[in-house]
DNA sequence: CGTAGCCTTGACCGCCCTCAAATTATGTGG
DNA sequence: CCACATAATTTGAGGGCGGTCAAGGCTACG
């Protein structure tokens, strides 16, 4: 379950007790199921509450003149999709669905509850806005700087390592329900030439995404290609296919101070 | 004076008293010059506390292999350059000078002590910490699917903006203490075709760079080929160039239950 | 006055875009 | 289960934007 994967996440800020893991749980159930390219927030939108991604894929994007996309992110399940929206007064760019979607609804109200029972959430919700920032950083390198390519391979390695992050992968293979075109929006190429390129990877034999599956051959090849260095992702395990998952060790040291300034 | 802007800005979220005006620019009298080309804060480190930006301009960027560097971001008089790296345990990117610059050092303690005498710090830094991503998401958008000269325009356009709103213009001028080649990192183009796009620029008459200054021709042309919408930084003044200045309207308003809980 | 860094200009080339069409999935109703 | 419609993927040909390499001119500053 998603949700697993949620609440493993906000442990990493706090030790949970059961009655609080139940108040998360009972939080998200509440749940919605939405329609491939449905619009959750529309540019200029305000919102009042948040989801939080259980299963699909969504993505943040705008719209340019010319009728072209840029997705800015791609949102996986165990995402929550917007809880800062709300600072400002008007979303400057949209959120929708790319395959069906599923999501728990989290009203501002049971936010503000939650936040209130659970002390480790807010810095949870702020910790993942900063691993956000910096994978939108990691995209201008991605699409400034290197080859179709390099790009592509990049844009796997980062995928797979966060479905892994949430358990979504089997052995070197998961699921990424998006189509070649979602693919050509966030990488900024056109459709053919993400065709092409995917068609290079096959034959170099680093990975294979097809019939919306990506199937990794050669992890360590495609994050050479790629450039890819996981460090920006935070994850408690930076490769997914490191020996050892896990070894027992604890989670990485934090200022004890934080969770009262969030400074 | 520049700390005229910060506090300025930081009453955007909270009512200031004099003495908590006087509190901010106690913390910020410890300054240091730096070099250009300074490196302030290198990938992996971890920080003790913050700079406030008084004059020139900083960035963040990362190096890429094969000598190549990103900006995904540039730093400019009134910015904090940092405060949330201390959440985590080593930057993802560096920090550096481009121009001769300023700063006030505010050490972590400064600023936990600044926080609590004035409420509306930590919003107002966060807030920052937002429109910052927003730009982020921008400089995706500049960098994948704009051509060169509808992305140099865009970036002038932002930076006049900015710089406005610091009140570092004079007219339709303002100084950018950078090179073409720091523009090209940026824009992620060859200094070369930088070079050609600003010529370009220049026949056009909408804007000149040169010699660390940028004049604006024709704004509103700019804005057009750049595809500028100023929206993602959350002005007070949208455009620099608008007829009314400030006219007397009151900041945008906000929620008032956001100052607990931040979320 | 000399040197180093920055800016400017020219020639050539390759990555990726565009347009167009064929082929293959996907899904729907009979 | 098949016929059909629609969407997604694949393939081909041609062209342009911007990169690279190289050399010359300019400016700033010691």
């Amino acid at each position: 379950m998603i949700i697993d994967a949620f609440i493993h996440r906000l442990e990493r800020f706090a030790v949970l007790s059961p009655e609080e893991k139940a108040a998360v749980r009972s939080a998200c159930s509440s749940t919605r199921s939405l329609p491939p390219r449905f619009e959750l927030l529309r540019q200029g939108e305000s919102t009042t509450g948040t989801n939080l991604i259980l299963s699909g894929f969504a993505c943040r994007y705008t719209m340019l003149p010319g009728g072209r996309r840029q997705i800015t992110a791609y949102l996986i399940p165990g995402d929550l999709c917007d809880v800062r929206a709300c600072m400002l007064d008007g979303m400057d760019h949209s959120i929708g669905t790319l395959s069906p979607v599923e999501v728990a609804q989290l009203s501002h109200d049971s936010m503000l509850e939650l936040t209130q029972r659970v002390p480790g959430l807010t810095r949870a919700v702020w910790w993942s806005t900063l691993v956000e920032e910096a994978t939108t950083r990691e995209w201008v390198l991605n699409v400034g700087h290197r080859t179709a390519l390099s790009r592509t391979a990049h844009l796997f390695c980062e995928l797979f390592s966060r479905m892994h992050a949430v358990d979504l992968t089997h052995q070197n293979m998961c699921e990424i329900p998006i189509t070649q075109s979602d693919l050509a929006d966030a990488l900024a190429l056109s459709p053919v030439h993400v065709n092409r390129t995917l068609m290079k990877l096959r034959a170099l034999k680093l990975a294979t995404f097809r019939h919306q599956h990506l199937t990794i051959h050669d992890f360590k090849g495609l994050q050479e290609v790629g450039g890819f260095d996981p460090a920006y992702l935070r994850l408690e395990d930076p490769s997914p296919f490191s020996e050892v998952r896990r070894p027992g060790a604890s989670p990485p040291p934090r200022p004890d101070h934080a969770e009262t300034t969030m400074l």
